[in-house]
DNA sequence: ATAATTGCAAAGGTTTTGCACATTG
DNA sequence: CAATGTGCAAAACCTTTGCAATTAT
């Protein structure tokens, strides 16, 4: 696992080389200090909880920094941003295999499931003349820990 | 589709009605222009749209009170609250046969495609102990009439 | 009458922007 | 040294809330 977390962060590093020459941008001391950090943040980490790790770590950081290089990240296909039920988006580093999200609405943990989506939704969105590049898929529901489902439920 | 689209109005006062009594909720004249207006907007419309068209018709409507009355629809599972990649939210109607959903990354509108994925996820989430009750699948690509996609890119 | 509803204005929270200063290449 | 990046404060944005006046039951 340590190393398979090497080749990921060595993946992003490159990605965030490449993304700087091709768009001329600059190596500063805060993008490090902050890539340092998003890569050994949880998944799903909101901004503030970003923001927050990075201080602890760099207080002269500023928010806005982060905010703007945790886009960058985006850009370059480093990170890729979420929105749950929250009012904020979440972040999470880019893995090569797709996965998708379980929402639990007892505990509201997020946890992820493996991609059991991906091929067919994307054959069928194909008949319709659609070409898809990527996908993502939020079920909702009760994990093992927490209540079962009441009764009748709308849709999300 | 006239007869659908009734039906599927008729459905939707019955939900309301049902609600407002078991909530001790009051028929007022703003609730009613509101759901006129919700009813006949398009999929996907945001707050703002459904507050204008609102006051297009009504004038006299509250933003808040539109708000408010929006919120009490998806409680009462009439309206369905979705965030795709925007700031705001979108709402539809709620759908008994669910659906997913095509973004397109080149001009930006929502399509909507068949159900393709429920089934297949709601079991793979089973197995992990996970109780699935709703699920929500944005499929991201380029439709039809918008150039194919450029080449590699991240996830959404 | 009593309790719910309205709508304005104000507050809340997240994200974006303007701008002077510092830093990179 | 020219262009980019930083960070503070302020603005913009969507959403929620307090409250007096209005309305439904």
């Amino acid at each position: 696992m340590a190393d398979a977390n090497r080749e990921a962060h060595a993946a992003a590093f490159r990605a965030i080389a490449a993304h700087r020459s091709e768009h001329g941008l600059r190596d500063t001391v805060q993008r490090r200090q902050i890539v340092e950090v998003v890569l050994q943040a949880p998944a799903h980490a909101t901004l503030e909880e970003l923001i927050a790790r990075t201080r602890a770590l760099h207080p002269r950081v500023g928010a806005t920094t982060v905010h703007r290089t945790v886009a960058l990240l985006v850009a370059c296909g480093v990170l890729v941003k979420r929105r749950f039920g929250d009012h904020c988006a979440r972040y999470e580093l880019a893995r090569p295999i797709a996965h998708d999200h379980l929402l639990c609405r007892g505990c509201g943990r997020v946890e992820e499931c493996p991609p059991a989506l991906a091929a067919d939704s994307a054959e069928r969105a194909r008949t319709l003349g659609f070409t898809v590049v990527a996908h993502e898929c939020v079920l909702y529901g009760y994990c093992a820990a927490c209540a079962p489902p009441p009764d009748g439920a709308g849709d999300p």
